[in-house]
DNA sequence: CATGAATGAGTATTCATTCAT
DNA sequence: TATGAATGAATACTCATTCAT
């Protein structure tokens, strides 16, 4: 008598990571809204109700994706940087690792949290909404840190982590992994100017705050 | 479409100014596929077709808006900076502009380009991002030039572009102008950063690029 | 003191005339539905408003095309005919008549009649059918007279009229003026087709196309 | 919009099948651009959705319409009559042929053809106007052996085609099958009309209606 | 005589979703 | 699991028409 077993095996991909992934390829491309379960479907290879034979409706889909997004950077990023004591370490493999993660890994899924995170509602928009402000919160702790042992200028925690979000989520819109620099150049590139900036030399800071005050005035 | 303006009074603001600016509002808020023509016409106190009366689809609209907040950019910030001699005045003052212009002046508009664009189709796209690429050329060519003047390090000019591109363009996600920091002060901390970097230090160039690798490997 | 005259003048066309000459290309073009009262306002290069400055409504601006059509018709074709007294030479003027109206004269406001009487409702709609009965009416008393006279053979009186006025009302879905037949020589030909057939008769070919030429000239 | 059929029962006829018919009807008797798919979707007790899961859409529905017009006149008259060697036996059946499928079998389908051929576009328009010129030249191709046979008058093969088609076409604004004539003495009148003319000749009118009745029967 | 602005009703079409099979 | 058929509500957009100026 078989023993019949139900897609056990793990290599082969389940539906419900085939249309995770396919609908994220989607919801990037075109946008939430933008996209429609027809599309998914026509994608797919099934039809419409087929799909929904998976999923609960396409907000919880878009919900999904974004947890699976949140997990995978929990998991591949925040985990493995979160226990570093020294907070350059720390920040450093912060950058590294996430930027990493959105050259490398599942840009789709992680793309899909930044752009699309209006379209969900209620307890949904509020869930994902609570892991970011934790990720900031994270961030604004290690410069804080960063500061209060020596390493850092008095910068302001919160600009600097907002300021590192922002050239790391926009990285998705230009940079290309075939092109001139790897992942990895990118990375150390990214890190170095966040480190460091943009000028040369040593007791600059007062000299160039000075230049901005100047030019702007 | 109405083309020919006839309005003696200055002072009222067209209806065509008005469309623009609450369809900005509401491409903003909702995204361009999850505003309707509907929306904005309640939004406007009109029917439907009485928006028409002064449009010619939503995606002209669409491109009308981004065009005139590349204008607003192009005429608010670029021209005023573009003249600058020096590479290291001329970047502070495109950083300060194009903060306070985001901050301040056409925050929809601006913000608008950024997220709707591959809205457009066609012709329409390729002008809006002919202009966005005019841009990064600019703010390369202004890394390159730091360089060669000895003032700045030998980064990478491209990557130092979308970097900062990234930090500005970030800003409306977070940056509230009723909050602790004037639109002045977020401009000054952004610059701060840009130029000099988290570290504190005098000849940390080498220094933290040996940290980054370190964090790293 | 200088007297007003408004457009008395002949030679200029009135807006009148040029609104149903122009409606009529249109509505012949894309149909009665298919051209908008935008499409007409375009091709008058007035605005809409304009337009109804002169006309009514856009039913009665059919009904005007269509009765203009009709009294070009019957001005131009019925009135020289129908005292004709002998059947057979009435029968060839008003074959001649009608093809020459239709290639020739005012072949937009005669073909709309034909194909767009049914966007007509109620009084309009019965108007236009009863002139179109009253010639049908004609036709068939032509024949009649024609087989009471000894000339035609037993054929049907309507089966003949009807077949009379497809075969014309057919005319502008192929033949072209700057083609290889001028108007005479079709009205010729079709004369010559319907009065003797398509076969061999005995020597009736050339008794009626002497007919046909005397009743022309 | 489903492509694969797999409905067993042949005698119901399908939602495809219904859904051309009544748009048929409706095409008809409003004319393309005046019958909505509203009316449509209401004439079949479906949603218009509900319409729109078995068509691509309005176009494609009446180019579906006409194509299938199209295949019952090539099946039910060319075919059969293609190959008939004799040119007057080939001419009377195909009028006969035309005539009974114009008045009894597939008016709607075949009508439409006729008065919206125009509001096709394109590739569509293209491939229904191919089918129609390849009627013309067999009509023009039978008339013209015709001639060569002996059979037939030193006609305009072109002219007496369009006459032909212009005779037929003509039928359904005026023919009612339960009238006066039964559609075989329809077809009867028409041919002998077109063979023979209106005028008596010497003693052709007895001889080719019995060619006719022979064609026929 | 003509216009720009506006409208209410309607256009074809697409949406996410459901359900009997 | 999956499907074909269906739906109600929405989509962008157009219509003929009106009216104050």
């Amino acid at each position: 008598m078989p023993v019949k077993k139900k897609r056990t095996r793990v290599d082969r991909p389940t539906r419900q990571a085939q249309i995770f992934e396919t609908a994220a390829r989607l919801f990037c491309e075109r946008g939430f809204e933008g996209a429609s379960m027809g599309d998914l479907s026509d994608a797919l290879g099934l039809t419409k109700a087929g799909v929904y034979h998976h999923i609960g409706s396409k907000e919880e889909l878009l919900y999904g994706i974004m947890a699976y997004g949140m997990e995978m950077f929990e998991s591949k990023v925040l985990k493995d940087v979160e226990t570093i004591a020294d907070p350059l370490e720390r920040l450093v493999a912060t950058v590294r690792g996430h930027v990493l993660l959105v050259t490398r890994d599942r840009p789709k899924e992680v793309t899909v949290i930044l752009h699309e995170s209006n379209a969900l509602r209620g307890r949904y928009r509020e869930r994902i909404n609570a892991r970011k402000r934790r990720y900031i919160r994270f961030l604004e702790k290690t410069f804080r840190e960063l500061i209060a042992s020596g390493a850092a200028r008095r910068i302001d925690p919160v600009v600097a982590s907002y300021m590192m979000l922002g050239m790391i989520n926009w990285i998705y819109q230009w940079y290309r992994p075939d092109g001139r620099l790897s992942e990895q150049e990118l990375a150390d590139r990214l890190v170095d100017l966040l480190l460091h900036g943009v000028l040369k030399g040593n007791d600059n800071a007062a000299q160039s705050r000075g230049a901005a005050a100047e030019a702007h005035g």
